[in-house]
DNA sequence: CGGCCATTTGACACCTGTCAATGTCTGTGG
DNA sequence: CCACAGACATTGACAGGTGTCAAATGGCCG
């Protein structure tokens, strides 16, 4: 049991919602089935309803879209206790593909399961669903960012929207966070080229805001970030009606 | 029972699944309450989830989230047939706010008649997340679209999936459609200024390939529009696992 | 040591935004 | 019926943000 009080994704769930040792337990039943994969190599994932879902509980991953013409536009990170797959269980889901950034460590989930520990436990369906909204805000998000915020806004937004989820699971805070993206993960994420995110990248290091160097994101002026990205984090932890 | 069958929800999911009577009548339920918004006035939804969706069945809408800036982004448009705040009854959703483009005609579905309809018609149900996964995949492609594509490609994209949409409801074709945006709603779906949008729509005219004039969109060079955008509809019919 | 990959930098082109002015149409009020 | 205001569309000039191309640097690993 010591070991899912200190999964990610328990850290994460527990932070909006205090969880009971019943719920716990069927936390940990998801958590049975450990995979790992390799850095690069994709793990297809056509959308088929029927299929599992994953709890990544070590490395990042990446969804993303490949272009006809060879370009590709990440649409997500993943990271240690986001689900992957998870709206392709509850709905169908487009198609995407995931690629592990680092080699990772997953626990397959399978739908039968899953709408087990929701049946059971109420509570932690609704932390789960939670999780899901949350991510759909990311996107909806990411979008507006792409389409609305210049170079330098949407990379200090997307600095500070990773740290804040990694803050969530203890790998990060307001002074940084290890991050194993190359700035190509940056330019496709963001919609830029490797050429201007490094431009930015200097530029932003150069005001004294942040520094993106050898893995690892150091916040020399949080609040300035703040106020350059105009970030508001109220998409990401949503305080609303939520359970006490 | 004409009505429903007359209804854009329904012409649209039976482009995908064959209803049989029990399941019309269920539509038949749940077009019920019957509403009406006038243009321009946000019909705001703050995304609790025990708020009631509508099902839009006259009339335009965008959902758009506003940036502290002033500027917004319009995420998605919603024409007849398709669900509105569908999404924040089944999960929590994010914060944007919904604008009638036009006055509108809308029926308002209660989560908790809508819950009754899935758990008394799962083919309906079914036919139903399907469409919530459809307007997924589209925000998904917003995304790419605005990432990876330039802005003729952008709206040359845009119109092309605005067209299959509107030709599932019986609204259009390949060679037009009725369309009620100003140039500043297409600027700040796509990402553009207004200016901007002008001269892309003046350039594909003049290639002969499209033409957006007095509320109308006319294809001209269907299959030409297709190339340039890359336009590839598998992700909006999704014609994958679905009910025979 | 020799590749390979990620990063870094500069020069240059061009796509797109901004500013400003004009044109068109519609509805309103005189 | 005409004058006018307001919303939307259109156009030109110009500036600036980003992409592209090319080359150099540096670290890592076989």
């Amino acid at each position: 049991m010591k070991t899912i009080e200190n999964s990610p994704l328990t850290q994460k769930l527990s932070a909006f919602v205090a969880l009971s040792e019943v719920e716990l337990a069927a936390l940990e039943r998801l958590h049975q089935r450990r995979r790992s994969f390799v850095a690069g190599r994709d793990m297809v994932h056509q959308g088929q309803s029927a299929q599992a879902a994953y709890i990544l509980s070590k490395g990042w991953v990446c969804s993303y879209k490949l272009q006809p013409d060879g370009t590709r536009q990440i649409v997500d990170f993943q990271v240690p206790g986001d689900f992957l797959g998870l709206r392709s269980v509850l709905l169908r889901t487009s198609d995407h593909s995931f690629e592990p950034i680092v080699d990772i460590e997953a626990a397959e989930v399978l739908t039968v399961d899953l709408l087990d520990a929701f049946a059971q436990t109420p509570r932690l369906a609704t932390a789960i669903l939670w999780a899901a909204s949350r991510d759909e805000a990311m996107v909806v998000e990411h979008l507006v960012g792409i389409g609305r915020r210049d170079a330098d806004a949407r990379m200090a937004h997307f600095l500070l929207e990773l740290g804040s989820r990694l803050a969530l699971v203890g790998m990060g805070g307001k002074e940084g966070f290890e991050c194993p993206l190359t700035q190509y993960h940056l330019a496709d994420a963001l919609g830029l080229s490797a050429v201007h995110v490094n431009r930015v990248l200097r530029q932003l290091r150069e005001c004294g805001l942040v520094t993106f160097r050898d893995s690892h994101v150091t916040f020399h002026d949080y609040q300035g970030l703040v106020t350059l990205a105009e970030f508001d984090a109220t998409y990401l932890d949503q305080t609303g009606p939520l359970l006490k």
